[in-house]
DNA sequence: ATGGCAGAAGCATTCTGA
């Protein structure tokens, strides 16, 4: 099962490469980030001409999220829950649309496009934080012990120095202070791990890159969209990687696809019962 | 310290992103 997630900077101006994409590599579930339109607006039909469902949670011009699947969706909420919503009366972290989630063919998938931050002094800032704690106390109330999870997205947070072209000329500002990679940790709080660090250990690899100073050419980037998957899918898990030929394309996203592949449709019990059937025969 | 590049809104230029 192929599951990916891109920031694309806008679906509209980036709906053929999605389609290309989505053509070449038959992702299962596409999770999408800053799709910048408001949900009349959104363009359905591709997708569903494909053999696609989506669901999408979006806004006019910033932000705005949606999922793309092969499969069905249930328990679809778009946005914070009411539950966890009502219990924030300071703000409403419903306004921006950066959240998205379902349960899709056995697994909960979360999809987020967790603010940027501008500066560490900026209200950004404070916002991006509080944004992160309410996440985490959405999680709480969502995820179950035994659940299946993909939390995927952008998360404008390089989780360790390794994830940055320049750590030493990035160190501490944003998308690399402590107090983000302390929010990070404190949504993920040890249940989810990063797929692609179970593959790849070293530095060097991107999935972000400024649309300024020729960055991409430069391989000047960040890592900062992830798939992380409770622990209990660790060992589905059978490759995550990067797709940054994307960031090649004419007028590309400054963001590349993440896509993992996760061996959940052969249960020990199908290998039994396909045993059976063969000795039957 | 600032801008650089890109998208949306909307028609000149501003706001936002990361």
């Amino acid at each position: 099962m192929l599951i990916a997630t891109w920031n694309v900077n806008s679906v509209r101006t980036r709906l053929s490469q999605i389609t290309n994409w989505i053509n070449d590599v038959k992702p299962d579930i596409l999770c999408l980030q800053e799709t910048k339109v408001t949900d009349n607006d959104f363009p359905l039909a591709p997708f569903q001409e494909l053999g696609y469902e989506v669901i999408i949670c979006g806004q006019k011009s910033y932000n705005g999220v949606a999922i793309i699947s092969k499969f069905k969706f249930e328990n679809v909420n778009k946005g914070f829950t009411n539950d966890i919503y009502k219990k924030n009366i300071s703000i409403d972290f419903n306004e921006q649309k950066r959240l998205i989630s379902a349960d899709i063919n056995g697994l909960k998938i979360i999809n987020v496009y967790v603010p940027n931050g501008s500066s560490l002094n900026s209200e950004k800032f404070d916002y991006k934080i509080k944004w992160l704690k309410h996440l985490s106390t959405f999680l709480d109330e969502q995820v179950r012990p035994d659940d299946l999870v993909c939390l995927v997205g952008d998360f404008n947070i390089a989780p360790h120095d390794i994830d940055i072209h320049s750590p030493q000329k990035y160190e501490g500002g944003i998308m690399a202070s402590k107090i983000e990679r302390e929010a990070l940790n404190n949504v993920l709080k040890g249940r989810f791990i990063d797929s692609f660090r179970i593959f790849e250990k070293d530095t060097g690899y991107w999935s972000w890159w400024d649309y300024r100073n020729n960055a991409y050419e430069l391989n000047k980037g960040w890592r900062i969209d992830h798939i992380y998957v409770s622990k209990n899918l660790s060992s589905r898990l059978k490759s995550c990687v990067i797709e940054r030929n994307q960031r090649e394309n004419l007028q590309p996203s400054d963001h590349a696809p993440v896509l993992i592949n996760l061996d959940i449709d052969n249960h020990d019990e199908d290998f039994f019962d396909d045993d059976d059937d063969l000795f039957g025969i």
